[in-house]
DNA sequence: ACCGGAACGT
DNA sequence: ACGTTCCGGT
């Protein structure tokens, strides 16, 4: 893609995903920063650079100016800009590289899991599409895209890019939404820079930056159709259309700098075997004006919360697909599936059982009956029908580090421990090495993660794959400990990336916490997330409910103190099976939890977190509020919770961050004149 | 630089 | 909701 103009790299499709979002209007900034960020012009201005998402303002002032014409600001500067920045990090859509002058990473899950669900990932028929950013997997060297040298940059199947389907159309439609400038919407062409005719002159410093990128720019299609546009399943479009088996031949896009390389399945040893999505039926269209959306438009258009997903059973199973992969591929939580009706996470059972889905990891999405059952027994719907994925055995796994995170105490038995014993078992010390995770483990299974790799073969006598644990060095999370399935032995450095926050950084809280110093009222103080040792004494009532969220990630969203249940006791101890007394349904407004069945404890924590500072999520009460709010207590965790989520009811749906699915997609509309 | 509150505008 | 503007603090 990229057309000339084009950095190599762009967000996945879904990134921009500009209908979806009936409501906003206008564009947002970090829409616009991926739309400069795929252009070579700008890459004197910006671009990526570091790790996975990150990303570089070199030119901070001209980055402000470029984004003051946008919005029709001329008194926008890089303080003020950058401050908007900073508001996404309660959003969790952008952090902060410490350490790295303006240097921000864009954090894909958020992004992910908001459009994820509705876009193709199979689109373009290839494995996973763009949109899959690296898995871990044992050959992580290969995608690490964003190169530290640019000049390997370049792309390595370069007809990819050129092909227009993929990034091309809607790149350069965003391109030219996004990019337009305060003047009328008629200049289709300018791009980003107004520079071209309309700007005022002071576009000067991107033209030349432009010219020195040897860019130019490429004209842009006037508008293309919707269909083109979202051509979100392979099918309708042409798009790459003629390279058949590009799944197989991995070809895979590989925007070596952008966030989005290509998918490891790619890798050719193949070690990776992710879910790919299949290929599904073309039939689905997401064609705003297509016969019937993936979901139901719902009064929000949106299928989030409230809105209830009319899938039918392709759609389900596309969407299942989607979702698997992105759980599997950005190390979401399995709760994450909660979020969505029609899907079983398998119970933990016992190691001897044939390998089932749980045990690969696999979730079932059950379709409602006298519906086409999406492929049955193999559960992995992606496996079966992923080319790459060998349908019957995930053969390599990759290895997959996540945090077993012990099972939630009851609030009551925390408080009880935190009075008596202040840490119990010192978290802290007994950890690496005493774990009993015989149970958890199954549990871990049993929430669909653990990696399939132990494939059949690598499981040890118990069935259960190889795993190491050790602590987590990030020391405010005493509780938790990584396990890594080294069953196949390797090892993923690569792991971190996704989660955008990683554990050093947050060094200096621990200053925070340390000072006893009245904490002042509010803001920061420490958190600690992982409540589970803390909250040993008086002070921690007020805490209390902040650890809540955090620790108890994996429960089901913290009732209103007031609906406490005892019942949460059940947590400590073996796997449990969610009873529901946890989730008072009615009580917190949150969707009743029907089937119990389907709640699973889950106490595993995949490595990364995404929430970063926790305590920014805590403090977000306030300032995110808003939308965080009640009803959805957020994906952050993703993981519902065993109780609520499950239930997913029909309307009773979790919103995932309706803010930001609607920032997602917005930006084609051309924002009016200044 | 960077952070984040507060007030304000759309 | 999503910034924009201003600003004190680190």
């Amino acid at each position: 893609m990229k057309t000339p103009g084009d950095s190599g790299f762009a967000f996945p499709d879904w990134a921009y995903k500009p209908e979806s979002s009936p409501g906003s209007r206008q564009i947002q900034l970090w829409h616009f920063i991926l739309e400069l960020l795929r252009k070579e012009e700008y890459h004197d201005v910006i671009a990526w650079q570091g790790d996975y998402g990150e990303f570089v303002i070199k030119d901070p002032d001209e980055v402000a100016r470029l984004w003051g014409a946008r919005k029709c600001k001329p008194q926008m500067n890089y303080d003020k800009l950058s401050r908007a920045l900073r508001y996404y990090y309660n959003k969790r859509i952008l952090h902060k590289t410490k350490g790295k002058r303006f240097t921000y990473k864009f954090n894909f899950n958020k992004l992910v899991l908001v459009n994820y669900p509705f876009i193709d990932m199979g689109s373009s028929g290839v494995g996973v599409p763009q949109s899959a950013p690296p898995v871990p997997t044992g050959a992580g060297t290969h995608f690490r895209f964003p190169p530290s040298t640019p000049s390997e940059v370049l792309s390595p199947s370069s007809e990819e890019l050129r092909s227009p389907s993929v990034f091309g159309t809607v790149g350069r439609r965003m391109a030219r939404g996004s990019v337009s400038d305060c003047s009328d919407g008629t200049s289709v062409n300018s791009e980003i820079e107004e520079g071209n005719g309309n700007g005022p002159g002071e576009e000067r410093a991107s033209e030349r930056a432009a010219e020195r990128a040897g860019g130019f720019r490429g004209p842009v299609h006037p508008r293309l159709s919707h269909e083109a546009l979202f051509r979100m399943y392979g099918g309708a479009g042409a798009h790459r259309g003629h390279r058949g088996p590009e799944v197989a031949g991995h070809r895979v896009h590989q925007e070596p700098l952008s966030p989005f390389p290509a998918s490891p399945l790619a890798t050719p040893g193949g070690s990776a075997a992710l879910l790919a999505p299949p290929p599904l039926s073309p039939a689905l269209s997401m064609t705003p004006g297509g016969s019937h959306l993936p979901y139901s438009p719902s009064p929000s258009l949106s299928p989030m919360p409230g809105s209830i997903f009319s899938f039918n059973p392709e759609d389900m199973q596309r969407y299942l697909q989607a979702h698997t992969q992105s759980v599997y591929n950005y190390h979401l939580s399995p709760r994450a599936f909660f979020h969505y009706p029609n899907i079983i996470v398998p119970q933990p059972h016992r190691p001897d059982k044939a390998i089932t889905g749980a045990e690969r990891g696999v979730i079932t999405a059950q379709l409602p009956s006298g519906l086409t059952a999406p492929p049955p027994s193999h559960a992995h719907p992606a496996a079966a029908t992923h080319p790459l994925a060998s349908a019957d055995e995930p053969h390599h796994s990759s290895p997959f580090k996540f945090k077993l995170q012990p099972p939630p105490l009851g609030r009551k038995q925390r408080e009880a421990q935190g009075r008596q014993g202040s840490l119990s078992s010192s978290s802290t010390s007994g950890f690496g090495s005493s774990l009993s995770f015989g149970s958890d483990l199954s549990s871990a299974s049993g929430s669909g993660l653990v990696s399939n790799s132990s494939s059949s073969g690598s499981l040890n006598s118990a069935g259960l794959p190889k795993i190491k644990v050790e602590p987590i060095s990030d020391i405010e999370s005493e509780e938790e400990v990584e396990v890594t399935d080294i069953s196949d032995e390797e090892v993923d450095e690569r792991d971190e990336e996704f989660g955008m926050f990683s554990a050093p950084r947050r060094n200096h809280h621990h200053h925070h916490h340390h000072h006893q110093h009245h904490h002042h009222n509010q803001h920061h103080h420490h958190n600690h997330p992982h409540g589970f040792k803390r909250q040993s004494n008086g002070t921690a009532a007020a805490t209390l409910p902040y650890d809540d969220l955090e620790e108890d990630v994996f429960k089901a969203p913290a009732p209103p103190p007031l609906f406490f249940s005892p019942a949460s006791s059940s947590s400590r101890g073996g796997p449990v099976v969610k009873s529901e007394p946890d989730t008072p349904p009615a009580s917190t407004g949150l969707a009743p939890i029907h089937s119990p069945s389907q709640c699973i404890p889950l106490k595993l924590r995949f490595k990364r977190r995404w929430d970063q500072e926790q305590h920014t999520e805590e403090a977000e009460d306030k300032k995110v509020r808003g939308e965080v709010r009640n009803g959805e207590r957020e994906e952050r965790d993703e993981s519902g919770g065993g109780g609520e989520a499950e239930n997913s009811p029909p309307h009773g749906h979790r919103r995932v961050s309706a803010e930001l699915h609607r920032a997602t997609a917005q930006l084609s509309l051309e924002n009016k004149d200044c």
